[in-house]
Order: structure tokens, then C-alpha cells, then sequence
DNA sequence: TTTCTTGAAAATTTCGTGATTTTGATAAAA
DNA sequence: TTTTATCAAAATCACGAAATTTTCAAGAAA
């Protein structure tokens, strides 16, 4: 049967939201018993996750969750606003009502789960929840862009900048600033205002920079 | 012994530049001979050799060599020239004397060997040597962006898109303009003019572009 | 105390095998 | 002729174990 998919996915969602200490060994030998299956298994999984950083692995020494630093950070989320304003531009000027509405319906969801977090002290069972919003908001605003490569390489950083945050310690995972920041980019992206979308996915990620980046926007690319 | 990391880098050239038709399969029980080492140890290489997109898999149905598309090609050239654009930005604004003089040389290697091509009637003897060339030249425009992860992202893409020429039907994988493009990549990156470099990378990607694309690059980004 | 060696325990990597699934040729039915 | 059924050959996948390498604690030397 196809279990394979379900351990990647498993093993996904432990090293990016589960909460494990940096460095941590994944040992197949023991990861086994989570899923009933074999090591080898377990190891082609791991070694899946490794090839888009999910998992760091170095030869004959095994995996181990990658350690955040300040520099990772600030790169994931540089590459995360270069993709994301690309994709939510392309995605203005190709999408249709069908992209605005879900679109909508997308921010809806996440807005929702956002008010209720701002109300409880304790975030944590809400997050995954809220995780899973947030990452379909993103990858709707970029869904209509045209490109799966585009898609698939966003996903990808998008990912490993959400293990970042998650597992460092600063643990900004969710501020209060999101609710209407989150909105700002839905009302942009219905008013289909490119150069207005890019300031405001910048706006939006920009306290992820660690470093000092250049302050404004493009007009609009190409 | 370590030849895991050989027989990856064998395969990745075997399915790249190898020549193979596409859609041809990859057969672990069949290429361990070359390799000599097991079937398994080939299965966990071609594995991950399709998470970076190099062959296209498919649940107890096994390996291929991707079929390039025009969709694929329209794609992976609109992602080398974002991410090339912005690396080569930020190397021209980070960069020192340094750079500027690996870039001169790494643009000499390949301009020799551009020279030759143009004489040569056959281009495949010369071809794996420009090849390696041209992405030397590539990847050291964008090596003083200061991300590895940006670094890390183009050199799949690069792949990918070398892959996906190389393999189609019309093999346009040397053309004399090259030479003058390259040249003019090289003069706007010692002019540090980042508005000029934007629009050489494009002109010398456009023709990859198989649908429309706006025309123009922008001023500069934030 | 600190540094260096030693060697047994633990972890990693590779491999061949059996179970399961797909493939493709041949024959039967429509 | 075209479609469907059958079934043997071939390929894929998961597994456990052997071979290799690393880890690390305990003792020797500086």
C-alpha cells in the first residue's frame, strides 16, 4: 500500500511544526516504530526532506533538524517576498472571479482562526490549524500566476521559512499584526493593484529581515 | 566508500545532458552495472534526483527521463531570469573587486570556448565543456548575493532549464548571439549598473520565453 | 589536569530477496 | 476489425541483515 506519502507527510509535519529542538538526530532505526515500517523507509522519506532542506543530513552521520539562523531567516524570507510578489502580480493580471473568490474564501478561513487566536492566552492548539490558513492564503494569492514551477519552488521556501520561525526561539509565530495585514493583501489583490500588493506582502514580512534590505518596492517588474 | 554522491552526480549528467530520449526509463536493476553497487542504492539517487525535478516519478511505476514541454521551458526561464536578475543586483551592490575579477574569468573560460564552438561544425564534442562553462559564468554573476538558499534555488532551476533545452526537440543549445550576450552581461556587471544587467539577463533568456511576456524590466527592485 | 589512544557499542549504508504490482503479448469475444 | 480477458514475464517496493563507519567512554601518557 501506499504508505510512503503519509511518512513524508508525517515526517514533514514533525520536523517543520513539531515542536522538535534544533539539531535534534532522526534516527530511522527509531523513527520506525511512529509508523510501523521499516528503517529503509523511514530513510528514503528523510533523505526526500533533505533535498529541500527540510531536514539537514550529512554523510555517514545521519539527519538531524536543521538549526535556525538569523541568516536563514533573512534569506527564506527574502526569497519568499521575491516569489510571492512575482506570483501575486502575475496572479492579478491573469486570474479571474474565480481567483478572487477563492481568494476571499481562502482569507475568510484564516481570518477566522486569526480572531480566535488573538482571544486565547495559549496558541498552541490552534497553530497548526492556523498554520495550514495561512499557507493556503499564501498559496492562493500566488494560485493563478501560471507557473507550477513557480508554485512548487514558493511551497518549497515557504516551508522552510515556516520551520524557521517555528523552531527558533524567538517563536514570533503569530502577532497581532497579521489580522490586518492579511487583509491589506486581500484588498490589494482585489483592487488588482500590483505595485500596492508588493509594499504590502513586504510590509507584511519584512520583520523577518534581520538584516537591513533595501526600503521600497518596485513600480513592477518586466 | 563514498560513491553515493558519484553515482547522483553521474545520473543528474546521464539525464541532463546525456542525451537520453525522453521518457525513457531509468531502470535501477539495469543501470547498477554502470555504477556497480546494488539496485537500491540507484533507487535512492534517481529518488532524489525527482524531488529536485531531474526525472519525473511515479508510484510503482518508476523512473523517466522528463519530457520537456513548452510550458515547462516558458517557466523555468521566467524563474532564471527573476532569480538571476535579482542575484546579479544584489552581487553588483554587495560585491567587491573580488567578484568582478572571478567574473572576468570565469567569462574568459567561457568565451574561449564559445569561440571554438562557433568554428567547429559538430558542437557535441564541445558541449559538456560549455556547458559546465556557462553555468560557471551564471552562477558567479549571482555569488556575491549573500543567500545561499537564492544560490541554492537557481542552481535547480538552472538545471532544470539546461535539462529541458538540451532535451527538446529543437536544440537550440548554442546560437552565435550568446557570445555578444554574454559579453554584455559581463560589461554592465563591471559598470555596477543594475538596471542595465536586468535587461541583458532578460534579452539573453527571452528567446526561451515561448509565450508572451510583458517587454520591459523594471528600474530596480526595493 | 589535559591530551591521546583504545575498543566496544551504536548508527549508517549497502545489498539481495520475497511479495506485490505493472506490463505486454496472446487468445477469446463482440 | 475492435474490444476485452487472461496470464506469464518483468519491474517495483519494503524489508532485514551484513558490512562499514562513527561515537564515546575508560584508561594511558604527557
Amino acid at each position: 500500500m501506499d504508505e510512503e506519502s503519509d511518512i513524508y507527510e508525517g515526517l514533514r509535519l514533525r520536523v517543520t511544526l513539531g515542536g522538535l529542538t534544533p539539531n535534534t538526530k532522526l534516527k530511522p532505526a527509531v523513527l520506525r516504530h511512529d509508523y510501523n515500517c521499516s528503517a529503509s523507509t523511514i530513510r528514503e522519506a528523510l533523505f526526500r526532506l533533505s533535498t529541500v532542506g527540510l531536514v539537514s543530513f550529512q554523510e555517514q552521520r545521519g539527519f538531524r533538524v536543521p538549526i535556525p539562523t538569523d541568516q536563514a531567516q533573512h534569506e527564506l524570507t527574502h526569497l519568499r517576498i521575491l516569489l510571492e510578489c512575482e506570483g501575486a502580480c502575475l496572479s492579478i493580471r491573469r486570474g479571474g472571479i474565480d481567483w478572487e473568490s477563492r481568494l476571499t474564501a481562502a482569507h475568510h478561513k484564516l481570518s477566522h482562526i486569526e480572531k480566535r487566536v488573538r482571544g486565547s492566552a495559549d496558541h498552541t492548539p490552534l497553530f497548526i490549524l492556523w498554520a495550514k490558513a495561512e499557507q493556503a492564503f499564501h498559496e492562493t494569492l500566488i494560485s493563478d500566476c501560471g507557473s507550477d514551477v513557480l508554485k512548487a519552488t514558493h511551497a518549497m521556501i515557504y516551508q522552510r521559512f515556516r520551520q524557521q520561525v517555528f523552531n527558533s526561539d524567538k517563536k514570533f509565530v503569530f502577532v497581532a499584526e497579521n489580522i490586518e495585514q492579511h487583509q491589506g493583501i486581500l484588498e490589494a489583490a482585489l483592487m488588482r493593484d500590483e505595485a500596492l500588493i508588493r509594499s504590502r506582502i513586504y510590509s507584511h514580512l519584512e520583520r523577518n529581515l534581520v538584516f537591513d534590505m533595501p526600503p521600497e518596492l518596485p513600480k513592477l517588474p518586466y
